[in-house]
DNA sequence: GATGAATGAGGATTCATTCAT
DNA sequence: TATGAATGAATCCTCATTCAT
């Protein structure tokens, strides 16, 4: 789980600079499987290869830690999806495409896809974040989506459909394969996650199609 | 976390039919609010309004409580869904129309949707319970749904669709519903639930129609 | 220094209302002998009989402890001497004597005097706390004396000394054979209190005394 | 606490000429406002403007810098005021006087006065610093006093008092100011301690002097 | 059955101390 | 010499669980 780039027996000091990340990481993994009260930061810890008082030279306290694990990432991967979509050449159907695969490649299928189970498990009791995580991804998220419908519709690639309808409907399938995998598998995607997505890719855009509307 | 020594099917022990179903339903709200490892068992008590030592009573640990909280109702409700589906008489149209109407009346509306957040929550802590309420709830549900759509298709009301994506589909929105009102709102159907639910109905059943198929 | 005057295999458990005196009592003795930071929560328990978590039933909070600890027995003492001198009868000289006596039985060779070592070594940290003393025993004891010594001064028992210094004079030795008890022995009287005390009165009543002041 | 493997007076290991005093005037700070347990090195290197690790080449422990704070400036000081006393030319009304006001000046009015407030707080935990701090300040400050006193009596300056008593008469005022300056004001002194002081001393010299006995 | 006082293992947090740089 | 990142023992506090009443 923890991606060693580093020599083995490589000293722990002086690591400053990485440490954060390293230590939300571990975090994230942990905060996914357990649940933020059931996880203990000694774990935590040791997950990182640190002991249990260096987790305070970086946060404040667990919860700053759940803090830094939402914000860790989310920002700047979501900022990267806006310039890509808003600098896209092609089409709204290939830009659709390549969003949700981007999505799948950068998030879906990395560890980052259990930030969406934590804010699942955890988001009453942390309103604040909540409310953060729902402006910064769910609300940006949304607003790309939109953007792209709008943009097919109005070059005719795609039919009239309600747009909200529709993003519930785009999104709600890959909720499923993040809850597949690090929850329940409500859905039958769980074997094999990536033929599942483009499955589904291929059903939006049938359905968005104004060609061959009788299928 | 996670020791179960006992199926969790096997018989209780004691006090089976004395069982306070208050005592399962504060646990319930409480549970789905903070969460199992965050719930203090004095708060299930005082929102029951009896003391700390009662619960002890009827469940012999936390987890004890956490696992019956799951099994209350659940069952009872599934096994009347499916005696209804079983026995209904009319189209395969009206059935499934008729079964995520009543899903929404007896659950989706209730504190008992809870449960699935709960499981989504606090499925890798409790693996056996987990596997229970697949086996109860998620496989029972899509079993149900397929015999309808079978049905549906045999009798020509539906095209011939893939089922398990149709099943998807059909399930999806219902977890988006329940995950508007326990946790994050990611869809736009919080507002106004059961216009969704419909809109969503109307949408499935017009897909699944062998009519008008060019829409 | 627990003063156990119940049998010594009694149980343990149904305390409730004894508990709280039990615990500040064992809580005085510790923070008097070591401070408040270096007292750990464990030894008051033990000191006590009762074991860490019961603390907890009874005071919030360690700071919770201290300040029960400062209030216990200090202001229904204080009341008591209050009424004690009121409805004295007899002269401004017998009533200072039987009130630094009164002190020094009731306070002054008892664990209570520890509450004035305690102030002094932890009025910084506890800013509320230490105006709660101020205002409850050291002005309503300074108010106390100068009731006294007007009284003293009015009917021509004292010469009419400046009231504050002669409190000050009259006072200050208390606190010394305070310190001397559990801190450092600054003074002469640790060897033997009371007579250090009764030296003490006598030097401060001939020299309010009106009568022979050439001595 | 106070598990002390060498004698305080004993040769420090290393760098005593170079061990800044800066640090022991930080730590005596921060000593006399939290108490020695609730002060952390962190802060006492704060203040003096160096970082946590220095504070280690100077002094081998927390409490190794608690005996060097105590030490520090108490020894030379006292030598320096015996040295005066025993020079000195005049009358012992005027030596008392001096010491007095000198104390004043070079001790009480100063930080070094929190030394006497730290001992009286700290006395329990450090049985040897305190037998220390009683054999060089307690006992060497009633000897000088003593002497004063004495010579006094000798040339008829003063009556023949007893002189234990007289000197518990003379310093506990001087104790009120201390810890009306970093503790509790039992006093009145403490709006405006150097008249408070005066005043002290003309008492004293009053009470002690053979002339003028009627007043 | 019901209560709630008591328990003590467990976990978050602090901070004296070390040591590589 | 000086630094400050890292450590982990120590301690406050919580809460599931027990049990005498």
């Amino acid at each position: 789980m923890s991606n060693s780039s580093e020599p083995v027996g490589a000293p722990r000091r002086r690591r400053k600079e990485a440490r954060p990340s390293e230590l939300t990481a571990a975090a994230l993994a942990l905060f996914v499987e357990k649940g933020f009260a059931a996880t203990r930061l000694e774990d935590v810890a040791a997950h990182a290869g640190v002991s249990k008082g260096t987790l305070y030279l970086y946060f404040d306290s667990k919860e700053a830690l759940f803090k830094a694990v939402i914000e860790e990432g989310i920002v700047a991967r979501f900022v990267a999806a806006g310039e890509q979509a808003a600098a896209f050449d092609g089409t709204a159907t290939d830009l659709l495409q390549h969003l949700l695969l981007a999505w799948w490649e950068q998030i879906g299928s990395t560890p980052l896809a259990g930030v969406a189970k934590l804010m699942i498990s955890e988001s009453r009791n942390f309103p604040e974040v909540t409310r953060y995580y729902h402006d910064k991804v769910i609300v940006r998220g949304r607003a790309l989506m939109r953007s792209v419908l709008e943009r097919g519709i109005a070059n005719g690639e795609f039919r009239a459909v309600d747009i909200d309808s529709a993003i519930d409907v785009i999104f709600s399938p890959l909720l499923m394969l993040v809850l597949s995998r690090f929850s329940l598998a409500f859905c039958s995607g769980s074997d094999d996650p990536k033929s599942f997505l483009k499955k589904h890719i291929d059903l939006v855009l049938r359905g968005l199609s104004k060609e061959e509307a009788g299928r």
